[in-house]
DNA sequence: CCCAAAATACCACCACCAGTTGTTAGACTT
DNA sequence: AAGTCTAACAACTGGTGGTGGTATTTTGGG
């Protein structure tokens, strides 16, 4: 999967600089039959190992990884987590409406006022559920 | 070694979304201890788990590698991508108050109580300053 | 303050796979 | 055709990735 991916740019890299699976392999301390298996992607590769074999090829570890990779979009992240139902997760990128309020809460220092809203919000919840 | 810093990231990111280990474990499928042993370091990290955790969290798998690099919080995103032109400037991860705040705040479905609870911000903070 | 429950930390065990050694086969020299 | 270099594949094994269970801390609402 990840791992084929990774262990063809390996090969590729690793033959540009025209070096031999033991070459490399020496560089690393392991023995060439492992490079092998990583170059066929027939074991995971940890990060560690990637970290090594990135530095005895001269090249950013991210060369391995960055291929047609972006900085998720705000929007990717919209369409992807927020699914079915109205399930209410953490995890979603903040709105604009969302925005706002953290900025408003955040710049009102007053403790007591800040656990008013929360309390008030958990009362119009238990309202809203009751129903 | 590399684990642990990114172990720490792992924590940092999860803690900035407000997940708990146990969430984050569900989401890629394995034990939350598992999780707990990538956090600390204690287990290599395999590239292609770290692609999973990078998935879960909705941030770029380079995130976690580009040492210096700064890191692309998907919040960090939202927040920059406010419309409205008034920016964060410099964007501050969620503390426990805030993410409560959040998550309360998405539960109620009632357009009038959010923004009554916005315009209640907005009194207070005025308040708090004309003193 | 107090108390339940959630979140996290810690421990011991197991199964699998990362890493090893050994062998084979082509490809090229001389 | 014999030696050398390279790479593919098989069989074995120890370490560790992954787990469940329990103890401890942290949280947050009353």
């Amino acid at each position: 999967m990840i791992d084929e991916k990774i262990g063809l740019k390996i090969k590729q890299i690793r033959k540009g600089w025209g070096l031999s699976q033991i070459e490399l392999a020496e560089r690393i301390g392991i023995s060439f039959q492992q490079i092998q298996k990583y170059e066929k992607g027939s074991t995971r590769i940890s990060v560690m190992r990637l970290e090594q074999i990135s530095e005895a090829l001269g090249v950013n570890i991210t060369a391995f990884l960055g291929e047609g990779e972006r900085i998720p979009r705000v929007s990717d992240l919209a369409l992807r987590y927020t699914p079915g139902g109205n399930r209410l997760e953490t995890f979603q990128p903040l709105n604009k409406e969302e925005i706002t309020l953290l900025k408003l809460f955040r710049k009102t220092k007053n403790r007591k006022v800040r656990e008013g809203i929360l309390k008030q919000l958990r009362g119009v919840i238990e309202l809203e559920n009751r129903k």
